[in-house]
DNA sequence: CGCCTACTGGACCGGTCGGTCTAGTGTGAT
DNA sequence: ATCACACTAGACCGACCGGTCCAGTAGGCG
């Protein structure tokens, strides 16, 4: 066979950007197409179940992407706190190199077809849940009790920071909430925790 | 003149639900017109410039509508720890009626449309703000210390957990999280808080 | 070599999109 | 009574949507 995976690989991480930055229903399989430079038949041979098959994969390309980005930066940090504050950091690093453009890879197409399309849903799921268990199984190894639930707690402020950062155009947010966040999974990890 | 905002009013509800359910994109105005049972002409005369006016508009009325059901649930609360729970079983009652489709009537207009729409974002901008700024002084009225942060970790924690609830079609992590943030609050209010 | 198949290339489809335009209509003021 | 104006009504527009189809092509394999 030839490059066997090569188009396919190509239209998939240019679905996967234009996904992250514009959302579901805003980007175009024509722009997808343009922008990567392959024939429609070629979407359609690589992807027969059209557009919501390109959205599922391409969720779970740039959530996979993105953890292990996130999984190097925490594995640099000396503990939970300074681990949150630098997946903020992160994230916070991405959306001001695109102009506030790039936030989370899977938030935009979840609030979008997460209701419309189970392909896509479950994917969104998937792609969070392999986030969470990395988070869970890193604080568990702090010393963090109530592991998982913790890191709902990480994740679900983190989001809502992410979100809240893009629509002021400001990422000061996200410092200020990883910073309470990360000091509270400290307390909790030190067995002070309240409640 | 005759029932003069009767079709806007109309109009305007009709296109905040659908919004707030399937987003903007998704959203066509045809479907607006035929739900609320007018003619594309009168769109145009009420909302000269066009979708995005009526996207700001809806958002701004949708925002202000959960804005007062909001005060009106946290002034049932005996203090902030009650007070985020119930904005929480709000939030999360909503979703479960409508089957997980009606979640944050902002969140999904901001992210897709903000990057894209400078009166959009400016709208989502001012709906947040003006919950903020009810919290805020909610929690300053209960002793509590650097009130704006905190308000920013609590909407921001809200937001993260309806989209997690979303996705996962289960209400339990928008429990888990104002649990936590409320117990969080409520020590930095007896200034016991860390950090 | 020639064949099979994986893959490309793109014309083409019906439908819907957001938006424009122009008649018509009912009502309150004069 | 009639006129001005706020508003309705919907036909119509070009652009673009996601999706289908099929003719071509190029490489591995007999």
């Amino acid at each position: 066979m030839t490059r066997r995976n090569d188009t396919r690989e190509r239209v998939l991480r240019t679905a996967a950007g234009l996904f992250q930055r514009q959302g579901y229903n805003a980007t175009g399989l024509n722009q997808v197409l343009a922008e990567s430079r392959a024939p429609k038949g070629s979407l359609y041979f690589h992807f027969p179940e059209g557009k919501e098959q390109l959205a599922a994969e391409a969720v779970a390309l740039s959530g996979g992407d993105l953890g292990e980005r996130i999984t190097a930066a925490v594995a640099a940090a000396s503990g939970p706190a300074e681990a949150i504050a630098l997946i903020g950091d992160l994230l916070a690093h991405d959306l001001e190199q695109s102009e506030f453009q790039e936030g989370c890879p899977v938030a935009t197409v979840a609030l979008e077809a997460a209701g419309a399309s189970e392909p896509i849903r479950s994917a969104c799921d998937a792609a969070y849940a392999s986030w969470l268990d990395g988070l869970t199984r890193y604080l568990r190894g702090h010393g963090v009790g109530e592991a998982e639930a913790l890191a709902d707690l990480v994740l679900s402020s983190l989001q809502g920071a992410l979100l809240l950062a893009r629509v002021r155009r400001d990422t000061g947010v996200i410092h200020s909430v990883t910073r309470r966040i990360g000091a509270l999974v400290d307390d909790t990890a030190q067995g002070k925790g309240s409640a």
